[in-house]
DNA sequence: GAAGGATGGGACCTTGGAGTCCATTCAGCG
DNA sequence: CGCTGAATGGACTCCAAGGTCCCATCCTTC
């Protein structure tokens, strides 16, 4: 509870090109490990040892596992936020929704289906036992959502969606769907149900699209 | 791995009233402090104290912490395929499942969207970690799911819905909306978006129902 | 090239929580 | 009744995992 530099700002510590290499790579193996093993059940001297690192090193640049998790929070969301902001900034069209779906899809399929997605996971692992780690990733959620509800306002705005459509309920239905799949498909170690999760998504979506679009995509 | 049982079960232990009735107990309070907690946040010291039993009966009933969660497993399924039997055994129509909707937002609302689904929230967390558990939590959600088609199926053969639904992947999708609506409302602490995912997996089913239906529900 | 802070290795401490054990009480049965 | 095994209380053991510490080495700066 101490106040943490309120009004002495000055007195950072200086940090080597070095020092950054190596907090990466904790965060790096951290986010790998608690990926397929969750949170809960990764221990430091798991991370210590994937990291190629020391104990002294963790504690040097993380105060306690929980700041550590928390950064995790934080890194692996903007991880995520980057590669839908690479696979949705420029979203346009309904096929484009679907080669995105496309992508999400074979990713997991990779796995079987297993660990869902890695911010899911850390919310439902989180989001009872760390308040500040919930908001972040509610957050995130948010942020990932709206890059979602911005490409269909441009497609409202476009007129391929119509004016009636709701962008933002539409993005936060697809969004749980997403979700929804996940949990699904981790649970069955099978992707088929997030296939139909999104593929109902979708399906909602299209049933937006103004007239002149053609037989059923997929 | 020992065969436990496989060609002796005359050996069976006596098991009293009373017995069964602690066992119950330490169920019942492992199932209260793990839902709000989670599994690996929960403690066998607190599930002991909350369920006024002492260690040597946790021992007594469970082998380990392991089979007492995989018991809750079976414990908390059982509780909700049964909830969920009772409203959707006798499912027949469109505005069957929008009660069955209201219920389930109702009841998450009181919690502002806290604690997500006991068993999403436990098919997260054990999933990667206890592949028995896993498989259960698997099939449990498959008979949730059935209800669900048999529901959907009652109501294609009555002519409610279309020959061309799919009840199966309907309820799939059902299913993950609703397991990614608990996601997000839990991150979120708000109900919302729970109720934006029912909506639109409701609206896909809905788009489904034969002609004489009239206006939008809700 | 000396000082001082950043980086690093790893032994060590501490503790929470899982799991053991035994003595005691209780309940059904001959 | 008294015997037997189930039910119970709770002290105790043990260890994994989080966290501390100290000393060595590296890098930057003057």
């Amino acid at each position: 509870m101490g106040d943490e530099q309120v009004a002495a700002p000055t007195k950072q510590r200086r940090i080597s090109q070095r020092g950054i290499a190596t907090r990466e790579r904790i965060l790096e193996a951290a986010n790998r490990l608690m990926f397929v093993r969750g949170v809960n059940a990764t221990t430091l001297d798991d991370v210590r040892e994937a990291s190629q690192t020391s104990k002294s090193q963790l504690y040097h640049h993380f105060a306690d596992k929980q700041e550590l998790v928390r950064e995790l929070v934080k890194y692996r969301g903007a991880l995520v936020l980057q590669r839908e902001r690479a696979g949705l900034e420029r979203l346009r069209s309904f096929s484009g929704l679907v080669r995105w779906r496309n992508a999400l899809v074979q990713a997991n399929s990779l796995n079987n289906g297993k660990y869902g997605c890695g911010l899911g996971s850390m919310a439902v692992e989180l989001s009872d036992q760390d308040e500040q780690a919930r908001s972040m990733l509610s957050e995130t959620f948010a942020a990932w959502g709206k890059l979602i509800s911005d490409g269909l306002h441009r497609m409202r705005d476009s007129g391929a969606l119509r004016q009636d459509a709701d962008p933002e309920k539409l993005a936060t239905g697809l969004m749980a769907a997403l979700q929804g799949g996940y949990l699904l498909a981790n649970a069955a170690h099978n992707v088929e149900p997030m296939e139909v999760a999104l593929d109902m998504a979708l399906d909602h979506i299209k049933s937006f699209l103004s007239e002149p679009s053609g037989e059923p995509t997929r």
